[in-house]
DNA sequence: TCGTGTGAATCCTTTCACAGCC
DNA sequence: GGCTGTGAAAGGATTCACACGA
């Protein structure tokens, strides 16, 4: 990146800078965390505690960037109780009531994707205001819920496309 | 996305439609995984097999998109041995051999941060042409090696943006 | 009549150029 | 001298409009 493209960029949130003297690092990466809204804290849970489920619950940069793990479900007995990062799995039947008083904002479906519409339905009943999807499936939300899909093909044909041609 | 716009995007690789009929379906699918360069075979490995490298060895639209898992590598000696899906998980010594033996192009990162990097240049040095990386870290490769990271951080910093304003 | 392919017009983003400031 | 902020110019992408074919 250019660094008018930076400027541009920045200048479309507010002046940050001092004209001759270049940008506050520590200043702009606040100024940058505000407009992102990664200066407040979001409650999330993950409903799915399979191998992706475990591996996001142990997600370290969650924290730094004012995202707290508040609860973990799954629906395997076998799972239920256990402690995964100072966190226990609920059953998805405690679902609505946790989501409510334990105030989460943002629910991670990481089940299988036969599951995953009727996992955000309950999601977005339970009052959840965004969804970060990991399941293979395009989710239906209403309008005034948030939702970010993790589609991997996207990265695989990205790859493949540009090595279509350099290997033989 | 209006009509228009994918017919330009799919003009600028060719002429798939038939005017005044539309596209024929199969035949489109065909064409723009040639594109992609998805009507090849891929091999790739796991490097790491976490929870992560784990749920990607479960990940079932692999093979739908030409990719074949053809190893799994993994430092631990406690995991080296067992069968994933099908396929072994072999100590991470044997990774060069084994990618010139399986004629492996592609190499997933699965591994913490810290090693990130030492196991990309590995993949590299061995002659892999591509790297699918999971690992939060900015990783250095040669300009023709082709590099995909999966950076969750953008998602949630998505997320993050957007409920910024509507929620209380 | 409906749907593709495509030049022309429009819109938006990036780059250039430079004033202002330390 | 070096760096930000910002109008102006240039470059690209999207939308419009329509010719053409089934």
């Amino acid at each position: 990146m250019t660094p008018e493209q930076i400027r541009k960029d920045l200048a479309s949130f507010g002046a940050f800078g001092k004209k001759g003297v270049g940008y506050h690092v520590a200043e702009l990466v606040n100024n940058i965390s505000q407009i992102l809204g990664l200066d407040r804290k979001w409650n999330i849970a993950i409903i799915g505690v399979g191998h992706l489920g475990w591996a996001l619950a142990n997600y370290r940069n969650f924290a730094s960037l004012g995202f707290h793990l508040a609860a973990l479900f799954d629906q395997n007995p076998a799972i239920v109780g256990q402690l995964i990062n100072g966190v226990d799995v609920l059953s998805v039947a405690d679902l609505e009531t946790t989501i409510t008083s334990r105030n989460i904002q943002i629910g991670v479906i990481a089940v299988p994707a036969g599951e995953a519409q009727a996992v955000a339905d309950r999601l977005v009943a339970a009052g959840v205001h965004g969804i970060w999807n990991f399941a293979p499936v395009r989710i239906r939300v209403p309008d005034d819920v948030q939702i970010v899909s993790e589609d991997l093909s996207v990265g695989l044909s990205t790859l493949s496309y540009h090595l279509r041609r350099q290997v033989p």
